[in-house]
DNA sequence: CGTCTTACTATACAACCGTTCAGTAAGGAG
DNA sequence: CTCCTTACTGAACGGTTGTATAGTAAGACG
């Protein structure tokens, strides 16, 4: 039937069911629909029938372009940490400063009540979601680098000796524990605050720190 | 039938097909089950069915005695918290000091496998479950005034002047972005490792701190 | 236009979700 | 012993879970 009556351009021509994309970009779609489901419910609302609708896809899309479920939240896993670590150390730019990347990890890219939630739900599933530790242990490995590296460069131009490997784990700590402590209760903390409270730990180790908003 | 039966003490007797229990003994069992669960599986296993078997209940019994499965969760999240709290500042005992704060939080009483589990399992839900958030509140308050107060004897002990509520925010943010890690990844860190962490973190800012593992 | 690939839908499935409720029986009171 | 309170069971409810699968159709290609 289709094709036989002759239309107009754009008026009476029965348009598509659905919509066909790449492999590619329906699963970023479905990531994306991931993410915000992780943000407005948790993991319990991290569900097939949520993500699809949200998507706008039918419920058997996640199997097939993801293996199953866990596979889906692997990748959402993936999509929340990498830009994250891309945020703090931009290629092609010289490696940052500590100060910079805590005003970075503090910024209004990443700091948001939705990656908050979402890093909540996440962090929740890894302990017991073996198919997420994986993933985990690649992206922290990378993000204890780049702040072990600041802390290097910081040390080696205040002339100090430190365990960079070891502090880094520390600082690493005082961020996502602020995170945590802001996303569990929004009104305890803010972005600029968050910033003084790690100023006020690091700078009676390394002395005084110049951020880009207080130069 | 029963009773008509002359018995042997323990031996024909018909035992009874289940137990009794008083209500604060039987919530206190499903509590204790409750954790187990999320200890194990996070919270998605946090399930009336997986409960109820760990408690050798009926699936009728959750919403008997906490109304419903989310209240059984306010009801965990208050276990899982107010021990924690007590352990740290013994009643009867004077307040304890900012070292041995740390220490017992990261001690074998407190820092376990299983309630790391938990801790994650809850910290994941609270931002999402409305019920979980005036409990937290609650036990935070407490939490948090607890470390101000040992920040304030230390400061002073010292001659310094410090902001004790704000200090205490990165203080916790410490402990529990170290608890993150840990319980993210076990191989990372050892309770000895963290307290050193918090150890080199906190001198800088007051001085020597004995602790009474390194007297 | 027809053909082909495969992204996609939609249904079906068994297992499980939290909750309700009518009935049972444990165990203290008298 | 009998009675009575109530902690408790267990089946049943409608809804949701993740996955398998058979069939449909979008859209590129010739």
């Amino acid at each position: 039937m289709r094709g036989t009556i002759p239309t107009l351009k754009g008026t009476a021509m029965p348009e598509p069911r659905f919509r066909r994309y790449s492999s590619e970009v329906r699963a970023a779609m479905l990531v994306d629909a991931g993410l915000a489901c992780l943000a407005r419910g948790g993991i319990t609302a991290f569900t097939t029938d949520n993500i699809c609708r949200e998507a706008g896809a039918s419920r058997g899309l996640i199997t097939h372009h993801f293996g199953s479920i866990d596979g889906l939240l692997a990748a959402v896993y993936a999509a929340a940490y990498q830009p994250m670590l891309d945020s703090l150390a931009p290629e092609g730019e010289t490696s940052p400063s500590l100060m910079q990347i805590i005003e970075r990890v503090f910024g209004t890219y990443n700091f948001t009540r939705d990656s908050l939630n979402v890093w909540l739900a996440l962090w929740g599933e890894i302990a017991t979601n073996p198919a997420l530790q994986a993933e985990h242990r690649r992206h922290y490995a990378r993000y204890r680098a780049t702040v072990a590296r600041a802390i290097d460069d910081l040390a080696r131009a205040r002339g100090l000796s430190v365990d960079s490997q070891d502090l880094a784990i520390s600082v690493i700590a005082l961020i996502d524990g602020l995170w945590l402590e802001q996303g569990i209760d929004p009104e305890l903390l803010s972005p600029t605050r968050s910033i003084d409270a790690c100023r006020r730990m690091l700078e009676p180790i390394f002395g005084p720190l110049a951020g880009s908003l207080a130069p």
